[in-house]
DNA sequence: ATGCCATTCAAACGTTTGTTTGATTCTTTC
DNA sequence: GAAAGAATCAAACAAACGTTTGAATGGCAT
């Protein structure tokens, strides 16, 4: 049976496979898939190399289940928000596009404005890495399918081409957008007053309600 | 002197360098930079291992020309048909729409639907990998700032933030929808007409007009 | 023809990579 | 407390990587 007490070293089994999840998942944010060695991961994570291999089986098990990790309660959390939407009241197209965008925003890191998952979350959607896409792949089009749908119901006279072009031009502002958050500061040397990310979402969904009407 | 004739076996001088770009480009569209090796690019153009290093000192270097090719005729294309526009003409938002994707959507490989400069250029456009960022990162300020003025000037009642953030959001859905198109097409199983990117620009141009005019 | 220089080439270099091994330590169970 | 299983550990593995080397090749000027 797996041991689920505290060691005498203060550490409990289980607690090294988290510990693995949490730093690679720090360091993956940062860096990058490619560019994390498993030494790396380990060494600041205080846990044994072959622990990765251990406890995952391979660096690139070790990525799915970051990625994981990360997309999949978004996704539930998109489709399940998605599901409330009553198409009869107000400004539906809003609902969706928070239905979209929120579970990414609430991916918060302690209110942390250098958020690590904000990077990891985008750093998956806009990747094409196929060991990253290849989980995506899997979940996507169901919520991309979703998504369509929804619209088609608020937006009546769309057709299914604007329909899905339209959530992908969604989902790319937003992981552009919060991926070069950062970025975006650094350039404007203070010019620009963006204390918190709150002022990125509220021109995002103010961007994307228009842009969905859009003819 | 550098030899510039075309030498006993049909090689000329120079050709093993243009050789090299063009091979080096198509891998990293398709597969990025960290997976592709300097064997798998050497291989492919029918050249010697050594002569990444030879003409271009590291690969490091090699993805910096690269990417530069690309990135920058992308970038001085954008600000030259920006100074071209007369703000005092009827619909200047789209100008500068097209002024800032136009220089994208025209990087054609012969008509080529799979075209390696969409994914590179997109690739680039979204990429966080220091070694392409440091290059963007040299260009992308002026470009973003010359937008920013250009917006400004067109909608007076905008304010910094907004216009920066607007850019980024356009950035996003450009190189998103690009990245993405071929995954969006497989997705779809054929209920998806989208026989040309001519589609999906002009789908783009209106979400993004609209978007922009946004309060 | 000869010397010069740019280029190409096969081979090897030292590092780093992910992975595996076999022993050891700790925890749980009887 | 002893056996069993789970987890950790240092060490080594083979493979792949970017890079360097020194000789060979080819074209060009003198």
């Amino acid at each position: 049976m797996i041991a689920n007490e505290v060691s005498l070293d203060g550490r409990a089994a289980g607690l090294t496979k988290e510990r693995l999840l949490v730093v690679a998942g720090e360091l993956f944010a940062d860096r990058g898939f490619d560019s994390v060695s498993l030494r790396m991961i380990t060494d600041r994570a205080n846990v044994n190399l072959a622990s990765v291999n251990y406890h995952f089986g391979s660096k690139e098990e070790l990525i799915g289940a970051v990625v994981d990790d990360i997309v999949r309660p978004v996704n539930e959390r998109r489709l399940s928000l998605l599901s409330l939407i009553d198409y009869t009241t107000q400004d539906p197209i809003r609902k969706i596009i928070h239905a979209f965008i929120d579970p990414v925003f609430d991916l918060s890191d302690s209110g942390n404005d250098d958020n690590k998952y904000y990077k990891l979350i985008s750093r998956c959607i806009a990747s094409r890495d196929e060991r990253v896409s290849s989980i995506i792949i899997k979940q996507f089009p169901e919520v991309l399918a979703q998504f369509v749908s929804a619209l088609t119901k608020a937006l009546p006279s769309i057709n299914s081409n604007s329909a899905h072009l339209k959530i992908m031009f969604m989902a790319g502002a937003l992981a552009h957008s919060l991926f070069h958050y950062e970025n975006l500061l650094l350039i404007s040397e203070g010019r620009f007053d963006l204390n918190s990310t709150e002022v990125l979402k509220s021109e995002l969904v103010s961007f994307l309600l228009t842009g969905m009407n859009a003819s």
